[in-house]
DNA sequence: CATATTCTGGATATCAGATATCCAGGTTAT
DNA sequence: ATAACCTGGATATCTGATATCCAGAATATG
């Protein structure tokens, strides 16, 4: 039940964008530079968030990421079905076709009442990712720490690739 | 992001030895064979039960498992902690250390911010695992298919070993 | 136009965990 | 005493996550 490690770091990416100058493309370089994560990983994670609509890309110098759109139509949950994929967590294997009764014609997948009970749990966690947008994440980082705009942007501006 | 296989065997087992008198211990080879999974395997999740307190074990002939406390007293979360272990989902590997202002000294687990929201979702996932028990998915089942228990419990009897 | 920078996507290598099997040893009904 | 059954450890296999590399395309700059 582990989710990825390129979830977290998607997430804190795209949360560092946010601080940016919306037109500003950022490198994978200096993305991955930023918490030493290893490059060619991390871009692999971004060109899925440009595939998922989230980011955009630039090639060329002067090329790199940003954010596709305006980060309170980011929600939390965005980021994370771009990365992990949009499967459930709980993984019904129809078990039932095998059990008394089981037949071939039926979606256990759909009847299954625990595999129902487990779905209403993995809707009430998706429902709580949705409530969350980046831009709710970065007004309450900037309230607590008013200083982490800056600090950003500068960690971006020093990072010399 | 995906859970193991291991969790849906050990719900629809339990679900299952619901139907059964309360005494009566059903060896690993009759588990198994309910659904045709590898018996060996099973067993190993049924250990991860026992040591949790879901189940418990009898040795010897005549012996087997059988469910420690009442339906009601079980939810599905206890069982799905049981066979998955009770971390969440999303690991925060304190990737703030690495950004600017990182401090070593400072458990970032507890005060990102990105990972509070994370765990908010995690948070709703388990209180909606833990507000479902066995008898609620017994009571369901057994109104959806009146039939059930008589057939799982002929199943049990028909099934040699 | 030439060059250097950067993204894209595929191929590949490595490693951890899930899946699965087996066995030696302990328990207990008959 | 024997056979049925659980326990826990060792081990094998397979899948997916992690990670690297490269050839090709796009583009800013001089």
């Amino acid at each position: 039940m582990k989710m990825s490690q390129g979830v977290e770091w998607a997430l804190h990416t795209c949360l560092n964008l946010t601080w940016l100058a919306t037109g500003q493309a950022v490198p994978t370089g200096k993305l991955a530079a930023f918490y030493e994560l290893p490059a060619a990983y991390l871009n692999k994670q971004l060109q899925a968030l440009v595939r998922a609509g989230i980011l955009s890309s630039v090639s060329g110098p002067k090329g790199g990421f940003r954010l596709a759109r305006p980060a309170a139509d980011i929600s939390l949950l965005d980021i994370v079905v771009a990365v992990e994929g949009a499967d459930e967590a709980f993984p019904c294997a129809q078990i039932l076709r095998e059990g008394p009764g089981g037949r071939a014609d039926v979606d256990y997948q759909q009847t299954c009442l625990l595999a129902q009970g487990m779905r209403r749990a993995d809707l009430a966690w998706r429902r709580e990712l949705a409530a969350q947008t980046l831009a709710d994440i970065k007004s309450q980082v900037e309230k607590q720490h008013p200083d982490t705009p800056r600090r950003t942007r500068a960690r971006f501006t020093e990072l010399s690739r």
